[in-house]
RNA sequence: GCAGGCGUAGUGUAGUCUGGCAGCACAAGGGCCUUCCAAGCCCUUAGCCCGGGUUCAAAUCCCGGCGCCUGCACCA
């Protein structure tokens, strides 16, 4: 399997894939370089996704910033949980991480401020286990970049691009016609600054993501007939290994029904896009796992040299995020739910008396009157009324205000919407094509890789059997034409005809055009395919038309 | 961050122990040849991770740094 891996990184590297960043300066790790072939597939991945995603199920495309103010991420917790405590030792220097030291002096590490853990390790005398030496204060690491906005604003690069859906919900939820289910994506790079990230391409400090906020309305049912017949590989909480169809693991219980729906959706996109599905299976995350704002998860995982690694996460978010932003921005993230029937209620309502607040109050009276009309009157009020505005208390007399009771007619309610997030790792989906993708020729055992037309990078090689006898400007021709009607084509005609399909075949060149002799005579070329190696013989007259249904899957090689 | 291993053309490697002209293969570029799956011939380009030290002389020995790999830890 390691074979594998090496291979990949070599040709990835020698063809243009991808490659470590920052070479030159002898690289740092945890970055990457898509080169010219790899900035292609990946385009033609996220292209794909969206037609999948976006288009065909009437989704709202958003692009947000990457960079944030800290209060955005305090709201959203990041700012708390994707912060690690470390002391350094003061005579070797070494870092360790504090929550290990203290583990057993405390039940939860994680919760406590610098000063409590320095109490504690003052308390137990904790020292350094390598040298035994002291330590000094406790230093905060951010797995967030941090940066600074303007002059000494704080700021982070987001570790998510979620954040940027959250924070727009009032907006979007207007500009959709206030209609749930809303989906909103986001396609954008994200950034956390892992402490030793390995593994290349798999963890990186900056990465891509495809991320869709799902919002509903728990109250309502699940329409059960957007769940097709297709079988879903679960391993659940328990370690139990299914596969159900869709439709039963709902009536089951087992997951929310968009869970269920986007696993069916994410299964069949994988395929397309060239992995084998029969190493994808979906892990139920374990409760201590869980994420801090999630409620269930299930990782996607596609089974690599490395193991079984996570790919697209779907999490049950609940009402976690907008209730957070909710709450520390101060605006209302609800949407509106209405009531099958309006209700009439009775509600008390207190009805102030401008002619007594006026004098009294002077220039803070209207707020007042304004504070007091919006008061919920779960009991009944009498007496002196405090009303706090602004963190001051005023006492409003009796005789200030009535209370009357009214009848109200109530159309609906406001609630926070829940929300599914599916969260797709765009450059482990690239890799996991590559590995999955990739074989060697059992006869010449040179190195192909099978990607499917639609995502493969360049769609159609363009070669002269001989460069001379006016082959070549033929040839040319034909490139041309291809590459005026927007098929991604190039043209090879070093070293013999053998050598030019071979180094098509790396780059996972699905056809190849050969312009030969009989050119000449009949107008007609050979077309090649990669996978089979087999050729036909086509007019040079229909073959944009033909290449560019090929291209999209809307004909396969074996009907031409 | 810790422990171990490693760092030589684009890629893979020899040379390091025992200091003495840095070699091979593949790839790439040019040319000749060639009528369909990495053919052959000629030519070319291109390298010792960085810094310091020891030495007449350092890819080689010593020190420091950086990076990569594997394991541990971490992985929202």
């Amino acid at each position: 399997m390691k074979e594998l891996r090496a291979k990949i990184v070599d040709i990835a590297k020698r063809r243009g894939i991808y490659w470590g960043a920052y070479e030159i300066y002898s690289g740092v790790s945890g970055f990457y370089d898509y080169g010219p072939v790899g900035a292609l597939l990946k385009k033609n991945i996220l292209d794909y996704w969206l037609e999948e995603f976006v288009y065909k199920d009437g989704l709202l495309l958003i692009d947000s910033p990457a960079i944030g103010p800290d209060s955005v991420y305090k709201a959203s917790g990041h700012a708390d949980k994707f912060t690690d405590y470390m002391v350094r030792c003061n005579s070797c220097g070494h870092a360790f991480r504090v929550d290990e030291l203290i583990a057993e002096y405390t039940d939860n590490p994680d919760a406590l401020s610098p000063e409590e853990i320095n109490e504690i390790i003052q308390k137990h005398e904790i020292r350094c286990p390598d040298c035994n030496g002291e330590f000094g204060p406790v230093e905060e690491f951010h797995l967030m970049f941090s940066t600074k906005i303007g002059l000494d604003k704080l700021g982070f690069l987001r570790p998510e691009t979620a954040q940027g859906i959250f924070v727009n919900f009032p907006t979007l939820y207007r500009v959709n016609r206030e209609k749930l289910p809303m989906g909103v994506a986001q396609i954008g790079r994200a950034y956390r600054n892992e402490i030793s990230p390995r593994q290349g391409m798999l963890r990186q400090r900056e990465f891509n993501m495809a991320e869709i906020e799902l919002f509903f309305d728990p109250e309502t049912e699940f329409n059960k007939e957007l769940l097709g017949d297709i079988v879903l590989p679960l391993k659940t909480m328990d370690g139990a290994e299914l596969k159900l169809r869709a439709k039963d693991a709902y009536n089951s219980g087992i997951a929310n029904g968009y869970t269920l729906y986007y696993m069916g959706k994410i299964l069949r996109f994988l395929e397309r896009v060239g992995i084998d599905i029969s190493r994808v299976r979906f892990r139920q995350h374990h409760r201590e796992e869980l994420a801090h704002y999630s409620r269930d998860t299930w990782d996607c995982e596609i089974l690599l040299s490395y193991g079984w690694v996570e790919a697209i996460g779907i999490s049950y978010r609940g009402d976690y995020d907008l209730s957070r932003h909710m709450k520390y921005s101060g605006v209302d993230m609800r949407a509106f739910r209405k009531f099958g029937k309006e209700k009439i209620v009775q509600i008390n309502k207190i009805v102030p008396r401008m002619e007594l607040l006026g004098p009294r109050f002077k220039a803070m009276a209207m707020k007042i009157a304004r504070a007091m009309e919006d008061m919920e009157l779960t009991e009944e009020v009498s007496g002196t009324l405090r009303v706090e505005i602004d963190g001051r208390i005023y006492e409003v007399p009796e005789e200030a205000y009535e209370v009357i009771s009214i009848e109200k007619k109530v159309t609906g309610e406001r609630f926070v919407p829940h929300v599914i997030e599916p969260s797709f790792g765009i450059d482990r989906i690239v890799y996991a094509i590559l590995e999955h993708s990739f074989y060697e020729r059992e006869d010449s055992g040179y190195k192909v890789l099978r990607f499917a037309p639609q995502i493969a990078p360049v769609k159609v090689g363009v070669f002269p059997l001989m460069s001379k006898d006016g082959l070549d400007t033929i040839a040319m021709d034909i490139l041309k034409m291809l590459r005026i009607s927007g098929i991604n084509a190039y043209y090879d005609d070093s070293g013999s005809i053998g050598r030019r399909y071979a180094r098509a075949d790396e780059i996972g060149v699905p056809y190849c055009i050969t312009v030969d002799y009989q050119t000449k005579e009949d107008s007609t070329v050979t077309i090649r395919h990669r996978d089979t190696t087999e050729q036909k013989r086509l007019s040079r007259d229909n073959l944009r038309d033909l290449l560019r249904k090929l291209v999209l899957e809307e004909l396969k090689f074996e009907e031409l």
